[in-house]
DNA sequence: TTAATAAAAGACAAAAATATCCTTTTATAT
DNA sequence: ATATAAAAGGATATTTTTGTCTTTTATTAA
């Protein structure tokens, strides 16, 4: 998402074979990632020849949080620290209260943390996409 | 390493059994992780009749960063929010610099928690060790 | 219309994490 | 001494996560 978000405005799409090998990553595996964001809205893909990736204008706004809720579920943002079912301000584990102001931290960050904002990073040189 | 800390001064050491059934976690994997804290000496025990593990004087005092690396290792403390093998304050991923922010927020939050504290909250009643 | 290109989808495989089982070792109480 | 209780250790099994392979579907350009 980081790297397809540093595409240029109106940039032809990319396709898989060149993200994997952007981002380091297995294309099979790159490509099921890929096909999750599309569903889910975040890219768009186009199928042919020329086609490929490319962000969706609504990708393009989504914070952080949000691509880690598509890909990864919610549980980093709503599990207990020690793994407990029922854990609440009610019913707090040993941790709740201190876990809860990083969590709450953890949330904040990635909900404020826009593709926009990783990606200036990224074209500016100033941050990195791998190794 | 919570539950055994809540147990009273001078108290008998628990039995595995004893222990599994308090935290709600299966007999033989409990066992397997306790061994790793006996090896690393946050705990001790005793075979044999009315054996059992106890927590021991210096496992009281450590933290929940201590617990933590001796069981799952460091890599939460240390590794990459985007994986990448390689990042660092010179060569930072895209959101380095604001997640070695949380990263030191946890970091100093288990540092600074020690059994005795977490146990002191289960003791009272106003912290819970299963569901 | 057809050949080529590229993503989608589903079945399958490997690796890692989680968990169990069984035998051995050690200590205790009788 | 012996029977018993309990942890240690090793081999094995299950589940989840990560990853691959193959077939199908859609699109474009010749």
């Amino acid at each position: 998402m980081i790297f397809l978000a540093t595409m240029p405005e109106g940039e032809e799409c990319i396709g898989l074979k060149e993200i994997a090998v952007a981002i380091n990553s297995p294309e099979a595996f790159t490509a099921k990632i890929l096909q999750t964001l599309v569903r889910e809205h975040l890219l768009e893909s186009i199928k042919g020849p020329n086609g490929g990736f490319r962000i969706s204008e609504s990708g393009k706004k989504v914070s952080l949080h949000r691509v880690v809720e598509v890909v990864d579920g919610d549980s980093i943002f709503t599990g207990c620290a020690l793994g407990l079912q029922e854990c609440s301000e009610k019913r707090p584990c040993a941790v709740h209260h201190k876990f809860k102001a990083i969590r709450d931290h953890l949330t904040g960050m990635m909900m404020t943390t826009t593709l926009e904002d990783m990606a200036k990073g990224i074209r500016q040189g100033v941050s990195y996409l791998k190794y």
